[in-house]
DNA sequence: TTGTACGCGTTATCAT
DNA sequence: ATGATAACGCGTACAA
């Protein structure tokens, strides 16, 4: 079934069939017939001659790292709803945390195939530079602020500076910090760099040995943790890049029989869904990361929509959740 | 850019690059001096005319619930790695658990638009049924076994038959369950007819006072763990539909100082991510997601391939994650 | 091995 | 208010 014979069997040419899907001026006669022979042959316009002949999918090509991670399906969630308001849809470019499909990613969508791109990496190489140089279509980038881009993303550094003051407060003095490889910019290089401000900021002292970086990972956090307690140095608190890492932390912390807080504060970064079910119930920090899809399918319909060229930064806050961990 | 400038650039005719990208029979040659337009300019052929032409996509509408859940997101990169093997991508109808979003996106891939659709639902309303009757391409379902479609599902009923069991070998006879609203067939009502079936297998009492069921929130856990309780009676064990009710569960029993699993036995079904991290560490059931979208993903792409009509069931096994809460 | 000519289903242009 | 016709960019019979 095409427009040409639902033409036909209107007694229309097919040019008054396509205006009366779009919206043109049709005589209410036409209209009603129109519409009766669509809703007794089930019509659905074919999306790709439509697309060739408009050069436009309706489509936003979305790649993550891992969208099994609940801060990404946030982030994914934020942009899904968003989008759809306006009649979009997610193409997803699913990466599985590897480099080589992000640009590969990146290729699939160039030039054709979706209207924009939402691209939440860890890691922006001289490679991902350079073909993103070359896609038409506009991008948003989610997660860290990339020079010439659209940005959504969060204050990562000030982030971490305030937990150490909020440690600080409390006299707690022997501060480590488990995070993760700094390749990974906002989540491996930004914090760690705000932890060691926040010491200096504050007037404590700056110890490497109590600094590690593993992955995202809880049993990353067991491990670092144990690293940090073979060195017998004095320790009151730890500072966790996520809450995963927290977690881990915590188990090996309860193994060797230190009682969190009473012992050693633990304060992290996520509010994820089970930040507030474990016990001790972590203190850490809220990010937005539905808001932040949300906000990055409005910027992206909006440079669709508007040929908006303009870079759009947005650096979201922050709220501090104080539960049992501190 | 197109392939009728790219093939002026090489001083071939159309036909011959179109060849070229086809893998047709092209001589050496113009193969390299193809290749090295195509490098030079970044051609990237039009996808909306070649599925014009082709009528292939190489898309697999997928819809889901809610993206931002564990267990979803888990099957959705299960779909992902598998169909991108094949050159198939994602495009991703996330309905926020809103039943007319569903309606509407099998709408949207009706007809064209998607090569296959993999649908994992809560509950399947007659209009689903209708409307996926008229649908064209292939269809998998993931979570639940529907007549006549190919199904990817778990044996709830019997997983929770065997954790009645579990209970019975230590001894524990009043048990209480926590699930969800019925309408959603799979953990909903077929857990909850297990459990029933499990009790009266067992030769325990069933006692419906203590079957409740909410939402999938550890907050719904805590609270109708409360009601459970509230109703002074005697109660050593309970079973969970999911980790997270476990979760609110425990915590409520926290506040009442009762001891898990001294006092009181939590057997759950997830194994999430969490359940391992917790305290007391969940004895749970450990179902296969992200296989169970492998498994669809490939059924999907045989089923658009070979045009494979077979109705296919996959009931997928379990194991049993014993830990602490038993 | 290569090229010509046509058609996929739609929308845009221009006349009427 | 309506219709004839071209054009979007590609793949593919068919002929050479």
């Amino acid at each position: 079934m095409n427009i040409t014979k639902i033409a036909q069997l209107c007694g229309v040419s097919k040019t008054t069939v396509s205006r009366f899907l779009n919206n043109g001026y049709v005589s209410k006669e036409n209209k009603e017939k129109i519409q009766k022979v669509i809703d007794e042959t089930g019509y659905v316009p074919s999306s790709y001659a439509k697309q060739l002949r408009t050069k436009k999918t309706n489509l936003i090509g979305v790649i993550v790292p891992k969208i099994s991670s609940e801060t990404i399906s946030r982030i994914v969630d934020g942009i899904s709803s968003q989008v759809n308001k306006f009649g979009y849809n997610i193409l997803l470019g699913n990466t599985d945390l590897n480099i080589e499909k992000e640009i590969e990613y990146l290729n699939i969508f160039k030039n054709n195939q979706v209207d924009g791109i939402i691209i939440v990496a860890t890691e922006f190489t001289k490679k991902h530079l350079e073909i993103m140089k070359n896609i038409k279509v506009p991008i948003v980038v989610v997660g860290q602020n990339i020079e010439n881009y659209s940005c959504i993303y969060h204050d990562d550094y000030n982030v971490v500076k305030f937990l150490v003051s909020k440690l600080k407060e409390k006299n707690r003095k022997n501060i480590a910090y488990i995070g993760v490889y700094k390749n990974d910019k906002a989540v491996g290089y930004e914090r760690e760099k705000g932890f060691i401000d926040g010491l200096l900021e504050n007037d404590l002292n700056v110890d490497y040995d109590l600094i590690k970086a593993g992955d995202f990972s809880s049993e990353s956090g067991y491990k670092k943790c144990r690293e940090i307690f073979s060195l017998n140095k004095e320790i009151d608190s730890i500072i966790c890049a996520t809450d995963n890492i927290a977690m881990g932390a915590i188990n090996f912390l309860k193994e060797i029989n230190l009682k969190v807080p009473k012992d050693i504060s633990i304060l992290s970064i996520g509010d994820s869904k089970y930040s507030k079910i474990i016990s001790p119930k972590l203190s850490t920090i809220h990010y937005y990361y539905k808001t932040s899809g949300i906000k990055a399918g409005e910027i992206i319909i909006d440079k669709i929509n508007n040929k908006n060229d303009k870079t759009i930064k947005i650096k979201l806050g922050f709220e501090y959740i104080k539960r049992e961990s501190i």
